[in-house]
DNA sequence: TGTATCCGATACATGGATGTATCGAAAGTG
DNA sequence: CACTTTCGATACATCCATGTATCGGATACA
């Protein structure tokens, strides 16, 4: 099982080890599916044997949330670096061409993604996490929207920042969907560019600001 | 192995066999999801042994292909059907809510659709069917567009009709996504009403029409 | 460097899923 | 109502994945 150390040495071995299962099943992850790789095929793929797994994880459930965990603050953090960039003035298409690098770069991520999405959405618990992730993420981007635009200044059907901030997030998942089928990066993030500038725009190409 | 009768008797039981091991696989996919089901839950659920699955179908690969196609032209028609109740004139408000109640209505169909895009996402051969399939929905939503509304009647950033009637399907796939997670249908219904409404209006909550 | 602890490899037992081969029963055909 | 064909149940062999127990080598610490 599962070694829980509450006050252990810390072996240099051991984060080591951990570390190179979790890549190894990105990558397994990734190229087969969760629900379709064995708990051997991550060893293998790490150069380790099933003894060494047992010892890190409790199961190929835990492994899974786990690797979500690292590389979901991993994009998180480059979110808010890429957000971060931007001056006082919101310049949509600068920070969406930028976020959406970030966002849309690594289609493995995405299938990795999804198939944690889905896995999540049959089991409450795991959804209850997920859901807490995006709503940080719908938070930063409120936050954002919200420093550069007055209250007036987005489409009003989508009611306040918030409502505009969950059509970004919306828009984000939808073009993914898309993404993962034809595979076309580049086309993703033109396509993303312009539902974002339809969306936060009132439609002329330029955001709304607030009357001087 | 499936048996592939050219020219054999078409026997009534077959098809009545065919159908319950479909029903009974959408209940079990949507309950487990697609990769932690065995053939033998689908057969159990449906009440029949091992030896009628390998009767009718090759492999779970198989059966889950067919459900889906099953499954998704049921769907395909539904759309039509609610967006031919319209008249000649376009009405967002109506005509979204109509579609929305097909399309978001069953959450175990999300559920059972998302697992097949994950797979589709992994298996190019898959993915172009899962991709015509959209094509096809896409194209119905065009021609709709293109019915009532002018050259110059959607926001510009989004393109001609194409562009808009792509980010329906956008839209659509974005309120999926979250929907799976927080389970709240009628928030997904209000929710997906104002982002189409957005997006295929110039913001004022009335769409665009041609300058008489 | 000694030594106590930790880590991960190996071997084993078990359970479960798969696919096939066979056979009795059901359903279509004349 | 024969009787032929098809369908689906049962039994079997095989394989693969899992989890655990054990043990030797690695690692940290004095």
């Amino acid at each position: 099982m599962a070694v829980e150390q509450a006050t252990g040495r810390v072996t240099r071995r051991r984060v080591r080890t951990r570390a190179n299962l979790l890549d190894a099943a990105f990558a397994v992850f990734a190229a087969k599916g969760f629900g379709r790789v064995s708990i051997e095929e991550v060893c293998d793929a790490a150069g380790y044997s099933r003894g060494a797994f047992y010892s890190n994880f409790g199961s190929l459930d835990e492994l899974f949330f786990a690797l979500y965990r690292q590389r979901a603050a991993l994009i998180a953090e480059q979110v808010t670096e890429a957000l971060a960039l931007d001056g006082p003035e919101l310049d949509v298409p600068a920070s969406v061409a930028r976020v959406a690098d970030v966002l849309l770069l690594d289609v493995d991520w995405l299938l990795v993604k999804t198939d944690f999405l889905v896995h999540a959405a049959r089991h409450p618990a795991v959804a209850q996490t997920l859901l807490e992730h995006r709503e940080r993420l719908r938070r930063a981007i409120e936050d954002r929207l919200a420093r550069a635009t007055g209250p007036t200044a987005l489409p009003a059907v989508l009611g306040d920042v918030g409502g505009a901030a969950r059509a970004v997030v919306a828009a984000y998942d939808g073009v993914t969907t898309q993404l993962l089928l034809d595979r076309d990066v580049e086309h993703a993030r033109v396509w993303l560019g312009q539902l974002l500038t339809a969306l936060l725009t009132d439609g002329s190409g330029t955001p709304e600001r607030d009357p001087q």
